[in-house]
This record gives structure tokens, C-alpha cells and sequence, in this order.
DNA sequence: GTTGAGCGTT
């Protein structure tokens, strides 16, 4: 999907890439258009979102037409505040006309605006991942789709044992993910038809991740607190424990057996109504 | 309504 309604990249015969980094997420392929098209002949402007909530992701690709244009777009656009963020443009790298690049001259001129970028805006590189830890869990539960970015690097490491671990991790995973995400869209129509479509998105993440921390963490699974005094209860009682719970009181009366005990030794009349 | 390192689409 491009900037232009048309299926794909339009023509990656001699375009030269930019990356456009640390937009908005606002900001869409129309807002960068015309900032970008001054300085030369844009050929697509591509922001790739994410595939479930559909949202930016927070970057842009800017097609040139000519490598010169573009490097002046570098030039032009790098650091420019749009639409409250200062964006940050270079060449791309890992596009599929990166080879133009490659080819040509414009490789000296990459690195030369990488620098220059670089020396622009010293952010930091404190990685505080918590995305990127969630990036990193993305790739794996859902590495059926080709979205993973680290699919160059871990296609070649470790590529079979992947595929054969992602059909039966994927099965409950992605069951789960699906009545998950129709339950807030459901819901989110129940309320509000327009509105609500950021609030089950920060919900569905939220569900998501929880929900793979779950399964992702076999070592709570049996070293969890909780999870001991769970056995004990029944999954009926989970509508009201409290009254069982109190009234009886104690919890290693999980021993016995409570069923027989409740048949039995009660009135099966008297008790009945109860 | 939120997020903020990075490299791409039917």
C-alpha cells in the first residue's frame, strides 16, 4: 500500500529511498508528501503500520526519483519539526531499492548524512525496551507473519527449529489473540462507533501482553505464589469463594474430599433448598 | 487521549 492507492510499490527501478525517522504518529503519507516533494520528485511516501491496531509506526519512506533530490531532502527536511517532532531523514538501508544505493555514489553520501545526522541529534542510545522486549516476543509468537524484522538474522540462525516450535505455540496463541481482539471490538462498537478504536487498540496491547507473559513465563508457572492454593479450589467455586471460603475457613480442608462429604454426610432433604 | 527505537507495503 502506497501513498498513491496502488498495490505495492509503484516503481523501485532507480528510486532512491529515504527514511523518515521519529515522526508523529499522526503524521501520515500525506502530511509528508508535499513537505518532501518540494525538494524533488516524489515517487511514493510509505508509513508502515502495524498490522492490528493499523496505526504508525512512527516512521516513513520517501521515494526519490533521483538520488541528488533526495540527498537534498536529507539536507532540507533532516531535523525539521513537523508536526511537533523533529523527524530525522537518511538514506534507506534495508529497503528494496537499497541497491541503487549501493551501486551508485550515493553510499558516500548515506554515511555522510548519517553522521551528520548523528551528530545533529546525540539521542541517547538507551534502549529502555519495554517495546522492544515486546518487539522481541512479537517476532517469536507471531513469526508466521513476515513482519519480523529480525527475520534477515534469525531466518538463517535458527530458521527450522522456529517454524516446527510456531505451529504448536501459535495454535493456543493465536486462538486467544483472536476472541480477544473481536471481544474489545465488540464492545468498542457497543459503546462508540468512532472513538473507541485507540482504547481497544491500548487494550488489546495491553491483553496481549499480559496474556503472553503468561505463557511466556514457565518459571512462575511453578514457583507462583498464587498458584499453589489454586489447586484446591474448584473452577465452580470461582463465582463465590468467599462463601465457602470463609464459612469453612480453611484451606488445607483441601485435602479431603469434598464432594462425598457433601452428599453424604448432609441431609439430602433438609439441605436441598438450601 | 497514551508510546518513541527503528528500516517498508497488496
Amino acid at each position: 500500500m502506497s501513498h498513491f492507492g496502488r498495490s505495492g510499490p509503484p516503481d523501485i527501478r532507480d528510486t532512491f529511498s529515504l527514511l523518515v525517522l521519529n515522526i508523529s504518529f499522526r503524521t501520515t503519507a500525506d502530511d509528508l508528501f508535499p513537505l518532501f516533494d518540494r525538494y524533488g520528485k516524489v515517487v511514493d511516501v510509505f508509513i508502515p503500520r502495524d498490522r492490528r491496531t493499523g496505526d504508525s509506526r512512527g516512521f516513513a519512506f520517501v521515494r526519490y526519483r533521483y538520488a541528488d533530490e533526495a540527498q537534498k531532502a536529507i539536507d532540507r527536511l533532516d531535523g525539521r519539526n513537523v508536526d511537533g517532532r523533529n523527524i530525522m531523514v537518511q538514506f534507506a538501508k534495508y529497503g528494496p531499492n537499497a541497491e541503487p544505493i549501493r551501486k551508485g555514489r550515493v553510499i558516500e553520501e548515506v554515511e555522510k548524512s548519517q553522521e551528520r545526522s548523528r551528530s545533529r541529534s546525540p539521542r541517547p542510545r538507551h534502549r529502555d525496551d519495554h517495546r522492544d522486549r515486546e518487539r522481541r516476543r512479537r517476532s517469536r509468537t507471531r513469526s508466521r507473519e513476515r513482519y519480523g524484522r529480525d527475520r534477515d538474522r534469525d531466518y538463517h540462525r535458527h530458521s527450522r527449529s522456529r517454524s516446527k516450535s510456531k505451529s504448536r505455540s501459535l495454535s493456543p496463541e493465536y486462538k486467544d489473540h483472536r476472541s480477544g481482539r473481536d471481544d474489545g471490538k465488540q464492545r468498542s462498537k457497543s459503546r462508540s462507533k468512532s472513538r473507541s478504536k485507540s482504547r481497544s487498540k491500548s487494550r488489546s496491547r495491553s491483553r496481549s501482553r499480559s496474556r503472553s507473559y503468561h505463557s511466556a513465563s514457565p518459571i512462575r508457572h511453578s514457583a507462583s505464589p498464587r498458584k499453589t492454593p489454586t489447586p484446591c479450589r474448584s473452577p465452580a467455586d470461582n463465582g463465590s469463594p468467599e462463601k465457602q471460603t470463609n464459612g469453612k475457613g480453611s484451606p488445607p480442608s483441601c485435602s479431603v474430599s469434598p464432594s462425598p462429604q457433601h452428599a453424604g454426610s448432609r441431609s439430602p432433604g433438609s439441605d436441598g433448598k438450601e
